[in-house]
DNA sequence: CCCGATTACTTGACAAAAGCAACCAATAAC
DNA sequence: GTTATTGGTTGCTTTTGTCAAGTAATCGGG
């Protein structure tokens, strides 16, 4: 049997608490959403694919509400459904483009609401605050979650020259590679900019706790036409493991299907070996080989899936 | 600038104390009162009088959508209001036996639920658990609660027997009164509950932080029709000073005044200093004082106040 | 003391959020 | 093949909350 005053003290740490999070989702009122659109479109930046049902269990939200909901998302062009081919009766849904920004937005504004608060204390505080909060989590049995801990989200403003920059040094450190590869990406980076084409080009951020952590784009093939190209695929060391790189290219093979190409091809280097794995299982062949003449040792490789 | 791990860290607090919150809070959910109704009950218990405009302010509710709220209360007996006589705008509210009487259910229903959570952890793991929460509230900048920190609610069983072992172990300790004191007030208490007429009599108990600390009683007075009598006044030491002795002793004239008698008086003995300054403070007199045959060595009082 | 502004509260109309129940189509179970 | 179950949608209702207007009392000058 509990003491009495610790009975009281978790009570008024909860009422505590929940005033705190209203203020903070009140946030959430200059935006479009309500609070529990806004769980629907978390919970589906944190899933790949799911059905209507799986996210009414987890939101405990009324079949009927969620379908009304996942509807209006659908005519807001937020959401994508697909009916399942294993279960004719589900739909997988998925956010579009359009959703994975709009989350985003939600996403930083929540985050800068945190910012916000924690700005107001000193680092030491801060420290203390999340330990708190870690202690309380794995007393009250947290769950890991069961979510993939990570959300890809459409590029923005600033995204472009994060991954320049990754890619020179991560090239650098992980394979030695020299400068003349951070000009290779800082041309394909301009040119993706420069001609960006909304309808038929795409670049994913994946992101991780608040950072980024990989990246991989689709473009026109500068030559050939209905061909798609996929570039830039990054996915930062402390990440790898996740599935990251997986969901990337796959995200890649879906757009480029979903867009009208017939084919996506890509260029990549022996020495990637993991990056290999991925283009294999997602169904990828290598059409040619090449010995490298730019930067490294390895031999330059062109990789094809038909669509 | 915060760093994005902590900023992530406290993100999923929230969500999963959210979610925490959320599944205590279903409790309420067979309890005939919606989440916002009981927060108003909440409120009110732990006021003495307010307007509707504060709670309004303090709960964040829309003034009408509270006017229609207090209305239900007003029609279901929980609430009753009278108008302040310094500004004839505004109505004080407070909650009736009924109204104590229902949140006295509602709180015991989350201070169960809390209990039960609370079992499952280890002693130690309670106390860092409480431990950690205190953290938070401090460094969130919890300011103290404003609301008077106990609650006023009417006996329940069991409630009678704590107030005469505590009539019987504080008299002893305080003031060195033997047995016959205790029998005394044995022998009211098992009056009251077996004559107990609830439309003229009433208990209150003073409860703070999960745990009873004060009492008072106003019974019909045994020979004199339309005199009412104060009885079994009594408040926690650790308890003192909060008021609690003043607002039980306000509470019976209230109370004594609305049933319609036409004075109300009390026993006491000269030994009770501290007793003394609230009765005069409500407005009693004292009419005789006689030497005590019974107990303690101070002198008999009995005072009296006209309604 | 008077008059406009403000405050405390109520009311009506309405919108948003949520829940319930009936239903359809596809699938699973027998 | 028939029945039960599942995944999802739709119509209807209740609950919850907001907005704006209205009333009465009070405040704040001149």
């Amino acid at each position: 049997m509990p003491l009495a005053p610790h009975t009281e003290s978790v009570r008024r740490f909860s009422r505590f608490y929940t005033r705190h999070i209203g203020v903070l989702q009140e946030g959430l009122l200059d935006s479009p959403y309500s609070l529990t659109e806004g769980r629907v479109i978390y919970e589906l930046a944190h899933r790949e694919e799911t059905t209507a049902t799986d996210l009414g269990q987890e939101l405990g939200l009324d079949a009927g509400y969620l379908s009304r909901i996942l509807r209006s998302f659908g005519r807001r062009g937020l959401v994508k459904k697909r009916r399942s081919s294993a279960d004719r009766r589900r739909q997988l849904l998925s956010l579009t483009a359009e959703g994975q920004a709009a989350f985003a937005r939600l996403n930083a504004a929540s985050r800068n609401q945190i910012e916000a608060m924690l700005a107001e204390l000193s680092e030491d505080d801060q420290r203390r605050l999340v330990q708190a909060m870690g202690t309380i989590e794995s007393l009250l049995g947290a769950q890991p979650e069961q979510r993939v801990p990570y959300i890809l989200r459409p590029h923005q403003s600033g995204d472009m020259g994060w991954v320049l920059q990754r890619h020179a040094v991560l090239y650098r450190q992980e394979y030695g590679w020299d400068e003349s590869m951070e000009a290779l990406a800082a041309e394909v980076v301009a040119h993706f900019l420069r001609h960006f084409d909304a309808k038929l080009e795409r670049c994913w951020i994946a992101e991780k706790d608040g950072e980024n952590v990989g990246s991989v784009a689709v473009v026109k093939h500068r030559d050939r036409a209905g061909v798609a190209q996929l570039r830039l695929l990054l996915v930062e060391p402390k990440a790898r493991g996740l599935g990251i790189g997986r969901r990337l290219v796959h995200e890649c093979t879906r757009f480029a299907r979903h867009a009208g190409y017939h084919t996506i091809v890509l260029w990549t280097d022996s020495v990637l070996g993991s990056a290999r794995r991925l283009y294999e299982d997602e169904g990828y062949h290598m059409v040619s080989e090449e010995p490298n003449e730019s930067f490294g040792e390895g031999t330059a490789q062109v990789w094809e899936l038909s669509l």
